[in-house]
DNA sequence: TAAAATTTGGTCAAGATTAGTCAGAGAATG
DNA sequence: CATTCTCTGACTAATCTTGACCAAATTTTA
C-alpha cells in the first residue's frame, strides 16, 4: 500500500531471519551488498530499531571474521535487562524512545493494549508540554521509570 | 454549505479509502497532488476532521519513506463519569484529589486495579516532583486529564 | 615475532526526503 | 459587515541515505 523505505526493509529481515533464534550473527557487508546500501545504513538501522528500548542487545567484532550479533532479551524476565534499560533511559528520553519502550513492553505481553495506550498518553510530548525541551523529557524518563518499576513489583 | 470545499472532497476521499479497513498509510504529497493543493491543506483536512473527537486517531512519520496513517477507533458512550470527573478537575488537581477520581474509576469499573496503580504512580507527587507546587498541580491535572480521555475509546 | 597489509565494523556530518507549524490572505456564511 | 472556514506558502523538524574518514582485529610478510 505504501513506499517502505529500505531501513524497514532491511529491518524486517534482520527480523525475519531472527525468527524463533534468540540471537543471529550477521555479516554487515554482506547485507549491505544484499540490499545494495553502504554498509553504514547497517549501522543506521540497528542504531534506530535494534536498540534496548526495542528489546535487543547488539554486540560486533571487527577485523577478520568479524561480525554484527544481535539478541533478543525479554525485558522483565530478567531484571539485568530491566536496569540496563532503566540505566539507558537515564533522567531524559525523547517521546520517541519511550514509545518504542512501551511498544516492546506490549509485544512481550508484560502490558495490556489499554495499559499501553495510558502510558503512552501520559508520556506524549502534548501531555507533558512544559514549555522547556528539557524539562520535558526529564519529566518523560521520571513519569517511565516510574512506571517500569511499578511494573518490576507487581509482575 | 452548497459548495463543497476542497476539504470536503479530500475528507470522503480519504474515508472512502478507509472503507472498511480499520486504518490506512498515506503519502502526503501524492494526495496533495491528487488534488492539486499543497501539501498544508491536506494537515489542514486531518486537523479538522479526523479528529479523536471524530472517532480517528491520526499517526505520521517524516524523511524517506514516510507516510500519515489514519486510524479509526471505536468510541465507547456510557461514560458520563468521564465527563464529571474532567470537570472536576479543572486545570490543577492535588494528589490525594487525584487518587479519589481513580478510586472513582475504579469504583465504577471503567479501569482495572493494574491500570488504576500505573495512573496513581504517574500522578503521584514524586514522580511529579518539579520545583514548584502550582506547576506540580496543573501538570497532575493535564496528565489525569489525558488520561481520562484516552479511555474514551478504543482501537 | 614485529611490522605491514588486509579485512571488518564504527562514526559523523552533509544532503535528500518527507511531514508539521503557523500566520496571513482569501472565501463563504449568517 | 463580521465571523468563521478554507487555502497558501515560507519556514521548521524529523527521518533516511550516502560517503569520507576512523578504529579494531586478523592475516601476511620480512
Amino acid at each position: 500500500m505504501e513506499e517502505k523505505s529500505i531501513s524497514d526493509v532491511i529491518e524486517e529481515y534482520l527480523k525475519q531471519i531472527l525468527g524463533d533464534s534468540s540471537q543471529i550473527e550477521i555479516s554487515r557487508s554482506a547485507i549491505a551488498n544484499h540490499f545494495d546500501v553502504v554498509p553504514s545504513q547497517i549501522n543506521y538501522v540497528i542504531k534506530t530499531r535494534f536498540t534496548i528500548q526495542h528489546g535487543y542487545l547488539v554486540q560486533s567484532k571487527r577485523g577478520g571474521g568479524g561480525y554484527i550479533r544481535i539478541e533478543r532479551v525479554n525485558l522483565l524476565d530478567d531484571l539485568d535487562v530491566l536496569d540496563t534499560l532503566i540505566q539507558a533511559i537515564g533522567n531524559s528520553i525523547s517521546e520517541r524512545d519511550a514509545y518504542d519502550v512501551v511498544s516492546t513492553l506490549y509485544n512481550e505481553k508484560v502490558i495490556s493494549r489499554r495499559e499501553g495506550d495510558l502510558m503512552l498518553v501520559a508520556l506524549s510530548k502534548q501531555t507533558l508540554a512544559v514549555g522547556n525541551r528539557n524539562v520535558e523529557a526529564q519529566l518523560r524518563a521520571r513519569l517511565l521509570v516510574a512506571m517500569l518499576n511499578r511494573l518490576r513489583y507487581e509482575s
